[in-house]
DNA sequence: GGTTATTCATTGCATTTGCAATGATGTCAA
DNA sequence: TTGACATCATTGCAAATGCAATGAATAACC
């Protein structure tokens, strides 16, 4: 009985609210998987990004991994410089364009992408051996989020 | 043809890659709500969770509220004097175990509750149209994720 | 062509964060 | 009781973060 005498509240439960739930999930399997990256690769999650993106697009600029991978110019920017000292990356001015940098996996960055999927696979493999039976319904509702929320991040309404 | 000439590497795509996933969505869901609360009540997503379990729990300490919010202690130790300072919650020490603190909503932060928690059910109301009818898997898988990394926590492996 | 806006990447700087003390209490056993 | 250890909240401090310049390059317009 650690009600107080208010009658109006209806009693609200943090842990049924969506966009809580949503970001201790997150948080836990960001965290995880940082542990993982940090451990073994010397790697931080935003690191992990800039190479999958390159892994994955060849040649691309600052501008286009803060679109597509959800991060902050600047923390690209220092990203990337960390992984070009590392010798991980590298950046080269575009010729088209010399605003632009094109940043691309050295051979070494290559090599390490090549150690760090099987583990972000093996990740990936756990969390859905998790889910079980939910995995199909829980990705499709993640989707729509994802859909929707799309442009909502500009609200110049 | 951006592809190298790497036989190997599977071709990992983000896009598809849960943690990212989750990562993205609960970041923008967070960044919506924080909006909301900064703009019209200047609450930080940290206050309100401390604010939101005080209004379901009643008398709480730090240590509690960390373990139930996922925040970590300094960071609830933080938002909870800034809310004292703003007269919304009150801090008593424990007179069973002096070491403890026992925070409280004063009316004040009861009343700002009581603003906040409309809004707050209509973001959740919001979600829960964009999901649609996703939205039951959603929440289920969702669920296993935070039940089954509910003590994941601590690697002490 | 010359001038003004835009776009891009980086960096300065104030704020926030997380971790490791710190100090104040409490527990337990000798 | 005393002393060693555990727990709680706070705080110091270094690192990370986000935002707003900054400077370089291009585009757009006249």
């Amino acid at each position: 009985m650690e009600d107080q005498d208010d009658p109006a509240l209806p009693g609200f439960d943090l842990d049924r609210f969506t966009p809580y739930r949503l970001s201790v999930a997150a948080e836990r399997a960001s965290e995880g998987l940082a542990r993982l990256y940090r451990a073994r690769f010397g790697i931080s999650v935003a690191e992990w990004r800039v190479l999958a993106h390159l892994e994955h697009s060849g040649n691309v600029s600052v501008r286009d991994i803060e679109a597509r991978v959800a991060l902050e110019k600047s923390k690209v920017s220092r990203a990337a410089s960390r992984l070009e000292t590392a010798g991980l990356i590298a950046k080269a001015v575009d010729p088209a364009d010399r605003r632009l940098l094109q940043l691309s996996l050295t051979p070494e960055g290559r090599a390490l992408m090549a150690e760090m999927l099987p583990v972000a696979l093996g990740f990936q493999a756990e969390i859905e051996a998790r889910l079980g039976d939910a995995l199909a319904g829980f990705e499709r509702g993640l989707q729509r989020l994802l859909d929707d929320m799309e442009d909502k991040d500009d609200p110049s309404a």
